[in-house]
DNA sequence: CAGTGGTCTAGACCACTCT
DNA sequence: GAGTGGTCTAGACCACTGT
């Protein structure tokens, strides 16, 4: 081997965190190709395995991308697309002092709705507080933004509810599906929100057209009647390389503390 | 080979899928043992590079983890650990109809501090409106739970305006930072947040020990006086396995739509 | 066509744990 | 010592793109 090992770590640790530092501190930019795996190689004298072995770390951390067959390049940065979502703004937001989230003001929105009945996982069938057997109707959206798919809206209703309402629809619901359920008879009065975060399915980076290393926030919303009955449950799947989620607050809660 | 490549994907990829379906169907459950390489490598009839290429797979979408010597496992489900954060609970959280989030009531809790004076990050200096050169106390936490790290709590202040105070001393302030602050003259009465969700840097999987696969989020609250100046800036790090963000609303912001 | 990355084979040696 | 996973070598063939 042409290069000794120093420090600690594998040959693949050492070249990782190489071309990591680079980008880090700017010697790669972002949108910079990276040499060619056969350079590495020999700049590194190490096989072609412990090379690629290297560059999947990055790929992993979501940090470059590999654009077979021109090589591999340093991922852009987040688009800083600013969303806020009704759930994260409990006071009006106001566009002050925060330059740094004022871009993407107006772009193309669109959206694909499919409409179906359907048997609930058992995540939904436990905020449903559903019977064993009970459908639901799901309503699943793509939302899109300039043409990309932008995030994923799942709302999901007990079918004994909704049954031949507008929800039923594979449409746009103009009035909103929470103007409907509440001409029915199910204003909803409260909500839980959960929010994880995790590593996509394979069916939602084939929705969303993910690229390697990008985790995504999963909001749960659960809405209820003002009688305690649950009646819908949206999830929302944002994708971490195209959301940022963002509010203002006035105080009252002064926040994270230390 | 003694098994035909059927239907679409490479051999890793059916490997891993196949695996994926089990883990999801139950076949293999959270904690169980996979079928050692050797195994795969014989039932797939495959090179064990190939079984180890699937076996990455999972490892990075946070589906097993790798127990060296003894093998791979199904990873545990999130510890459905519940911590609403003040900024995400506009509402005061009431426990009713949400047995899903009743667990881990109280645990030993636990913090490491590390304070010191710094030069700020390019993402500090922005929020903090600094000048050139300008040096900001950083004070640094590792919150534990049980002995284990549990999230990451870095808060910054201008070195100009808290010099001398107690927010420089490596103790917990019984107070609050934040009642330090506003005695001083700098009363944060309106916030900024930001959550990204990204995969976590190096340092980040050292100070959180993060297993691979592990997503977070990356919480940033930026606080300002009632004249506009940022006085503030916390950034927690929020792990996906071991965070589950939850609150409650009440009407008035109908959510999600559709 | 040459050059890129994607996949795979068939070995090898190592560190670690358990028996 | 046997068995596990972690790393690495030294090849091979493929699909795709640009010249």
């Amino acid at each position: 081997m042409a290069v000794k090992k120093v420090g600690r770590g594998s040959f693949k640790q050492q070249i990782s965190d190489d071309l990591r530092q680079q980008i880090a501190d700017g010697t790669l930019e972002a949108g910079a190709k990276l040499p060619t795996e056969a350079q590495l190689t020999d700049q590194y004298g190490v096989t072609r395995g412990t090379v690629r072995a290297a560059l999947e770390i990055l790929v992993n951390e979501g940090l470059i991308i590999s654009a077979r067959p021109v090589g591999h390049f340093v991922r852009d940065r987040k688009p800083m697309i600013f969303r806020p979502q009704a759930e994260f703004r409990p006071r009006p937001y106001t566009p002050e002092m925060d330059a740094f989230m004022t871009e993407n003001a107006s772009r193309d929105a669109d959206q694909d709705i499919e409409v179906s009945i359907v048997e609930p996982t058992a995540e939904v069938t436990k905020r449903l507080q559903l019977d064993a057997g009970e459908l639901v109707v799901s309503r699943r959206r793509v939302r899109h933004l300039d043409g990309e798919p932008f995030n994923l809206n799942d709302s999901f209703y007990p079918l004994s509810i909704v049954q031949d309402s507008a929800i039923m629809r594979p449409d746009n619901i103009p009035e909103g599906a929470n103007e409907v359920l509440a001409a029915l008879g199910y204003r909803q009065e409260r909500a839980i929100d959960e929010l994880y975060v995790r590593m996509p399915t394979p069916d939602e980076v084939r929705r969303l057209e993910l690229l390697p290393g990008t985790p995504i926030g999963y909001h749960i919303c659960t809405g209820y009647t003002e009688a305690g009955k649950p009646v819908r449950v949206a999830i929302t799947v944002l994708p971490g390389d195209r959301h940022v989620i963002s509010y203002e607050r006035r105080r009252e809660a002064p926040s994270d503390e230390a």
